[in-house]
RNA sequence: GGGCCCGUGGCCUAGUCUGGAUAAGGCACCGUCCUUCUAAGUCGGUGAUCGUGGGUUCGAAUCCCACCGGGCCCGCCA
């Protein structure tokens, strides 16, 4: 069996032989429609004053008794490779037969730490911050799927100002000792005006701050009560997304710990003062760690929690908002060079999400919640679904509601390239058509359906397939590629554009291929393209989160 | 002021890393197809100075420079 890796050494070997100056780039992966493999004649013809037809006849002679080409084209300065469909399915249905997975070659014992969401804990999650959760979420499931031993991180900020004033203003202004997540967003709300308009809220804060890293007891539980009530809410909406995290770090842990104090030690030579606060020049800019009170800042606190996660695991992820770009070039600077750590690590930034009214806030409680897009996707999808299938029992239509709203919302954030700035629109969010994740879906339940009816149907590769089934065939083919690249560049949105661009090819199969009707020969090999078809859907969609469905 | 990111039909995107063929999709709009495997689908149509101006190249949405517009960063906040 021979992957396009190979096909594209072997073509481009032979071609090499005959105009040893082509370079790797010359031959690529088409990507206009014309064929599998191309070869730009452009140089060699200007170089050697060749005409096309005297190129293409060369490379004809070297390459055109090769059992995997179909055809060998000449058009303009381009020579065309189209290998044989049925050599790509051979190479699918050799790697799938016996493990039901294509591609089953990976697989890398290295414990890789993805860390993700670790937002603070001052509110409901909201849509901005989901970016971070899906694409994290994401990010997990593709290197679970190479084989890695991959550990989802939150890294919860339980001793900053932000949390101090969410305790301040619970202390103040809500009366409960069971209070939900919403009355705490409203005390904290309060905290931050009264804080805004210079009222003694400031030192309130303050104190609460070095009573809390002086380790005092009740300042200490009432944080942490505050900060789980918070988490809980946030775990709660994220599950529902199927985002589980596996490990929780709270920073005063780090503090008690005396991870911090080793860190101070540890950096002694590079240490700098000034009024009692202490710093390290990274990059040309001071940076601070400790404050002159002693307390330290999240800069040494995030410098203790990477150095952690460098001592448990090979390869650390980080997914981060942009506004943390800077930040991350110090942290990187200070564990690498100052304190010596060699394993991998690696930062994914994605630009925010706002509203069409502007910015999202959670200090301003100006949000949209995860939680109200769920209800609102589970809503939509149940009156799309109710009208579809109406001869369905009611549990069966929720249970197809809240897989298609999970689904299209984790694709609507995920697609987008993560460095592109988005706008949130309940009209684009909730769009149940086109490039979304149920247009996916229903690709998927129809090709179930036909195998259903099709029940222990024997299948076969053939031969002679047409325009469609190569097509097809050719982009099921394509699959371990996409993910190669998707990992390398830490690019999950790449699957999610892949299965849409698959779901296309697998429409026009399923309007031009009848399946269940065909003449025995062509409906064997139908049913194989299927299978495999079924199969990377499989795949792909729990990659990016999507609940597939048998039925819709 | 300095740094990073984004700019592709009316709207939202893919393609940019690694330059290559008539710039690929979706939404909206107009029209088509349910007595063939689920119409959340299909087919056709309208619609693009790829932000602007230079440069490199046989060839630029893609690389380089400048500028414009938007986002983010430049705290003893996180």
């Amino acid at each position: 069996m021979l992957l396009f890796d190979d096909y594209w050494k072997k073509i481009f070997e032979s071609i090499r032989a005959v105009y040893p100056e082509v370079n790797e780039g010359d031959i690529a992966l088409d990507r206009s429609g014309h064929c599998d493999l191309t070869f730009r004649a452009f140089q060699v013809m200007k170089k050697r004053a060749l005409s096309p037809d005297a190129v293409y006849s060369q490379v004809k002679e070297v390459l055109g008794n090769e059992d995997f080409m179909e055809k060998i084209e000449s058009v303009g300065g381009y020579v065309n490779f189209t290998l044989k469909p049925s050599k790509l399915m051979e190479a699918i249905w050799k790697e799938m037969e016996g493990t039901s997975r294509y591609p089953d070659i990976f697989q890398d014992p290295e414990r890789v730490s993805v860390e993700h969401t670790s937002t603070n804990p001052t509110g409901p999650i909201h849509i901005g911050r989901i970016r971070n959760s899906i694409i994290g979420d994401s990010l997990a499931r593709l290197i679970d799927r190479y084989g890695y031993r991959v550990t989802t991180q939150y890294f919860i900020n339980d001793s900053g100002k932000q949390v101090a004033s969410l305790y301040a203003g619970y202390r103040k202004f809500v009366n409960s000792d069971n209070p939900t997540v919403y009355d705490l967003l409203e005390g904290y709300k309060k905290a931050n005006e009264e804080m805004e308009a210079g009222t003694d809220m400031n030192s309130d804060v303050e104190q609460i701050l070095r009573d809390y890293e002086k380790g005092e007891p009740e300042t200490i539980e009432g944080i942490k009560k505050a900060c789980t009530v918070v988490l809980d809410s946030i775990n709660a909406s994220l599950s529902r997304l199927g985002i589980h995290i596996d490990d929780y770090t709270w920073e005063s842990d780090l503090i008690r710990a005396g991870d911090v104090d080793r860190i101070m030690e540890d950096l002694e030579e590079d240490l700098e003062e000034e009024e009692g606060a202490r710093y390290i020049m990274s990059n040309g800019r001071k940076m601070f760690l400790t404050r002159k009170d002693g307390t330290s800042l999240y800069f040494l606190r995030d410098i203790a929690y990477h150095l952690y996660k460098f001592q448990n695991f090979d390869w650390l992820i980080d997914v981060l908002g942009e506004n943390h770009k800077e930040h991350a070039g110090h942290i990187e600077y200070v564990t690498k060079d100052l304190l010596s750590q060699e394993h991998r690590l690696d930062f994914v930034f994605y630009s925010y999400v706002s509203l069409e009214s502007g910015k999202m806030s959670t200090r301003k409680g100006q949000i949209v919640t995860l939680d109200e897009l769920y209800e609102r996707a589970v809503e939509e999808s149940l009156n799309v679904v109710k009208v579809k299938r109406p001869e369905l029992p009611e549990e069966k239509l929720n249970e197809i509601a809240q897989s298609v709203a999970v689904s299209a919302i984790r694709f609507h954030i995920l697609k987008l390239n993560a460095n592109k700035p988005m706008v949130f629109k309940w009209s684009e969010a909730l769009n149940l058509e086109g490039d979304s994740a149920p247009f996916v879906m229903y690709s998927y339940a129809r090709a179930s359906s036909i195998m259903r009816k099709l029940e222990g149907q024997s299948h076969s590769i053939g031969a002679d397939y047409n325009k469609e089934e190569g097509a097809l065939i050719r982009q099921l083919y394509l699959y371990p590629f996409v993910l190669t690249e998707s990992l390398k560049g830490l690019k999950p949105e790449n699957i999610a554009n892949y299965l849409l661009e698959l779901t296309r090819k697998f429409n026009d199969f399923y309007t031009n291929c009848p399946v269940i009707n065909a003449p025995q020969e062509e409906r064997e090999r139908r049913v194989l393209i299927i299978n495999a078809y079924r199969t990377i859907i499989k795949d792909a969609a729990n990659i990016v989160g999507m609940k597939i469905l048998e039925e819709m």
